[in-house]
DNA sequence: TAACAAACAGTCAAGACTGACTTTTTCTCG
DNA sequence: CGAGAAAAAGTCAGTCTTGACTGTTTGTTA
């Protein structure tokens, strides 16, 4: 019945995308749920509404569906760093807003699921070929999103290092947060960090550099 | 000392003491190689070079072998970090040396390890049970060893905090280690987080209140 | 409209892991 | 020295997971 077909028709090329990120987001969710080892196939499928012969379809094997998951968290980490970034308010407290955002990024669910994988990724070859180089893009990302929102000159010696220390530091904070949330003693580390930092950053004479002025933004 | 005993006789206890001692050294081995999930009871009696029946006659199940392979992890891991006290360097070079201690030890084996144990604990209510307080008193003890080793007086506003930044870091570091070593990034940022540190620890200014008064905020 | 291809659904067998059960060896005590 | 108890070894059934197979529905093209 090609001639009238009132009802909603749709595409199959829109359907294998909705289809393809049911099963995505699926696996996410159970990745947080249940961690790496308690995500089965099954379970997936069942919690995207999903056949099982559909999702072995678009997913011959589990490694196939786990990797694609990566690559779509990969995304949704970008997407959410990139958004949190927007929000960020300016003047004053701009870098103890910036490892606030850093730090709720880093302890968030997104989180917790990429943290799934880097340890499963860890005794599974095939899953760190995935893993890896996805996971030192997000981490150059971040990088890179936190020296522009600092606007640290990282030709200076040592800023380069303290970027990264701060990076490495939330990393510690959210594994830190898997098994014991304890977000006041996440708050007080970073007002104490936000003030070391912007101290280091801003002496001249602490990295052995003659000081230039710093940002334009930078406050009273 | 009955009549005639030429064979080596061993009393039973120690039998039993040394029979779990390498369980426990095995179940470590297999959760390093192979990851928590990798990690049969099967596997680990084999490695033992114990039966299968012996082992169930020691640890019933596979949590019980587990949580004590987390005990016994965590002496190890107090006296890993002990003995490189020990043999620490004193004078200028201190806090580098601190620092370079905590790094070995965070990017360890026995780090490894335990991170497994961590994560499949987040899913696992049994596991939590018994690694949550022993993750905490292993950095709680961390925190006190590394105060002593760098002399901070904690009752200076920010200090304390300072430490914990300090411990997160070398966390966050042991993890990033998991997947790709790179011993010349982690020295790199060691080395200017022992500068930054020594300046926020020694300049009486600088983590002082930046307008706002600051709380010698007790150890809660 | 008919034929063909892709997507989807359900079923099932092979393999692995856990833990209970049974037998054998070793230690201790009367 | 012998009997009983504890420890260790070996075997096995139940359960879960994976992925392959077969049939059905939906969309595209001639």
């Amino acid at each position: 019945m090609t001639a009238a077909t009132p009802t909603a028709r749709v595409p199959q090329e829109e359907r294998t995308r909705v289809m393809r990120a049911r099963l995505l987001e699926a696996c996410v969710e159970v990745l947080i749920e249940r961690g790496y080892a308690g995500t089965s196939t099954t379970l997936v499928s069942e919690r995207a509404g999903v056949s099982r012969g559909a999702q072995l379809h678009h997913f011959p094997t589990k490694a196939d569906l786990v990797v694609a998951a990566v690559e779509h968290l990969t995304l949704v980490r970008g997407a959410d760093l990139a958004a949190a970034a927007e929000a960020l308010p300016r003047g004053s407290h701009r870098t103890r807003a910036v490892l606030e955002m850093l730090g709720e990024h880093f302890s968030s669910p997104v989180f917790t699921a990429a943290l799934e994988l880097w340890v499963a990724a860890r005794t599974d070859a095939e899953l760190l070929a995935a893993v890896g180089p996805l996971e030192q893009r997000v981490g150059r990302d971040a990088h890179r999103l936190t020296v522009e929102l600092l606007g640290v000159d990282e030709s200076r010696p040592g800023h380069r290092e303290l970027i990264q220390a701060t990076l490495d530091l939330v990393r510690g904070l959210g594994l830190a947060n898997t098994i014991s949330d304890d977000a006041r003693r996440r708050r007080r580390i970073l007002d104490q960090w936000a003030r070391t930092l912007d101290a280091a950053l801003a002496d001249p004479a602490d990295p052995a550099d003659t000081g230039t002025d710093q940002h334009p933004e930078d406050p009273a």
